[in-house]
DNA sequence: GTGCTTCTAAACACTC
DNA sequence: AGAGTGTTTAGAAGCA
């Protein structure tokens, strides 16, 4: 990383996994992205969570990295490796925007005047996409190599994120710049090595990933064994725990399937929008890059109509930590075509991916994702007219952790003693009112109105207008894999 | 030491 | 009946 010039901002090939601090890309830098050429830092690629791009052939791309702070420079031996040996091996062409988007800032509005929506558009808003193909081709140096589907994780080839590799650097071994190269990889210990995410973000990410943001258990534990081969080998217990997690979580809510009602037993679940900051804050939290492909967006989308925040914050150094979020947040606008972005949860989605309440991402770690904390208004199917309700909505939801609290698991209390309001919905409300008194509180916030998310919503299409123009950047690289691409997906389309 | 979060295990009920 | 699913409880480990 050290030794590339990301001013230049020509050419690219993917060099592998980046942290995702290292992802922060300085003021001024453009960023190709996972073949991004064009980008500019704070549109989509931090969401793919790695792969700078580079190219080895382009002018201007090589030299010190400027402006990289310290703790950007600070990485793993083994993704230096990677990095190196895929700079060589990776290369997926140049793309001819890279350069007019070298500019600083020049963010993706400059760029998306000049996109023009239509089927193309439509196809590139899709994140499937970027996941599928781009992930999987450059981080693998190629498609067909790719055995779990998983760009965002297999990016080894072995099954466990490079990432998790990392992070539990202590107890696995770096991966070695070979096995990215090849592509895939023989077994290795950190196969085996039991991810460093809780099982609430593993599930979160499941249902992330899923076009319809719902999934069935049984196929939780499918994307869990899928990309985390850890669970394939690990006692059973971790799908008690998965369907523990899904039940005890507020995060996780139960809806009913489709009328046309896929045979299967139980219910699809999908995330509870208003616990999705949550979890993306606990995804920030993990330092997973990978995991923050799942990240959704912390502030308002930029737009035209609304500069991003980064452009308009007097503090350049915090907003751009938040712009991270941004790219992730554009990726995960379009890893969902719009018809698809409607949340199984909640008929006015995708609300939350642009709510002022879920922008914020919260350093508190009372405000996590976890059972018990309910840092944010509750779905009314959830919510509680509790006292402790009365008293956040009142208050601003700023109720003591105590009161929020009723233990680790303490959140069951919060649907038991109200059951849903919304009963039109398609939310489920699970026998749980049925539970016996003494777990109950969990305090309760209102949603916010619909006015406000129906403002934010036209900043989402912007967003997505943009993010949309971003990647048509990509377009380039696109074609050097189509096959995988169709492969890909075909894949995905057998799984369910 | 305490509180919290997460994981794990187990038991039970329910549905298919 | 058995498997899968969902819920609940309890305990332990790790962390701050």
């Amino acid at each position: 990383m050290s030794d590339i010039n990301l001013t230049s901002g020509r050419g690219y090939v993917c060099i592998g996994l980046l942290d995702w601090k290292q992802m922060r890309i300085e003021d001024g830098l453009t960023w190709g992205g996972v073949g991004g050429g064009g980008y500019t830092s704070r549109t989509c690629f931090k969401a793919l969570c790695f792969c700078l791009v580079l190219p080895t052939d382009s002018p201007g791309l090589m030299g010190p990295i400027i402006g990289m702070s310290p703790d950007k420079k600070a990485e793993t031996p083994g993704v230096r490796e990677e990095r190196a040996g895929l700079r060589g091996t990776c290369g997926a062409g140049t793309l001819p925007e890279a350069e007019s988007a070298a500019s600083p800032l020049a963010t993706s509005l400059d760029r998306v005047g000049g996109v023009e929506g239509g089927a193309e558009d439509e196809e590139l808003t899709n994140l499937n996409w970027l996941h599928e193909n781009l992930l999987q081709n450059f981080i693998l140096g190629g498609s067909e190599a790719q055995p779990s589907g998983s760009p965002l994780f297999d990016i080894e080839g072995d099954g466990l994120p490079h990432a998790l590799s990392s992070m539990s650097s202590s107890s696995s071994t770096s991966p070695s710049s070979s096995s990215l190269l090849a592509g895939r990889a023989g077994e290795k210990d950190s196969l085996k090595s039991k991810p460093p995410l809780s099982f609430s973000l593993l599930i979160y990410m499941a249902i992330e990933q899923s076009p319809s943001k719902s999934l069935p258990v049984k196929d939780i534990y499918g994307w869990i064994l899928e990309h985390f081969p850890y669970f394939s080998s690990a006692p059973t217990g971790w799908k008690n725990s998965v369907r523990h997690n899904l039940s005890l979580n507020k995060c996780f809510r139960k809806v009913e399937r489709s009328l046309g009602k896929a045979n299967g037993k139980g219910s699809l679940w999908c995330v509870d929008p208003e616990y999705r900051p949550n979890l993306i804050q606990a995804l920030k939290k993990q330092h997973f890059p990978a995991a923050h492909a799942f990240c959704t967006p912390p502030a308002s989308p930029p737009s035209a109509s609304s500069p991003p925040r980064h452009l308009v914050l007097p503090d350049q150094s915090s907003s751009l930590k938040e712009s991270d979020i941004d790219a992730a947040t554009a990726m995960m606008l379009l890893n969902s075509t719009p018809g698809q972005r409607a949340d199984p949860c909640d008929p006015d989605s995708p609300m939350d991916l642009s709510r002022p309440d879920s922008v914020l991402v919260s350093s508190d770690p009372k405000q996590d994702h976890n059972y018990s904390s309910v840092p944010l208004p509750r779905c009314p199917s959830r919510s509680s007219s509790s006292s402790l309700s009365s008293v956040d909505e009142g208050g601003g939801g700023d109720a003591p952790p105590q009161a929020r609290r009723a233990g680790s698991e303490g959140f069951h209390s919060d649907e038991d003693s109200d059951p849903p309001d919304d009963a039109g919905g398609a939310r489920v409300w699970p026998g749980r009112a049925k539970l016996p008194g003494p777990r109950r509180s969990a305090a309760t916030r209102a949603p916010p109105g619909k006015k406000a998310r129906r403002d934010v919503r036209a900043e989402v299409d912007e967003e997505l207008k943009e993010a949309a123009g971003s990647l048509l950047h990509l377009a380039g690289i696109r074609t050097c894999m189509e096959g995988s691409k169709h492969s890909a997906k075909s894949k995905k389309l057998n799984r369910k």
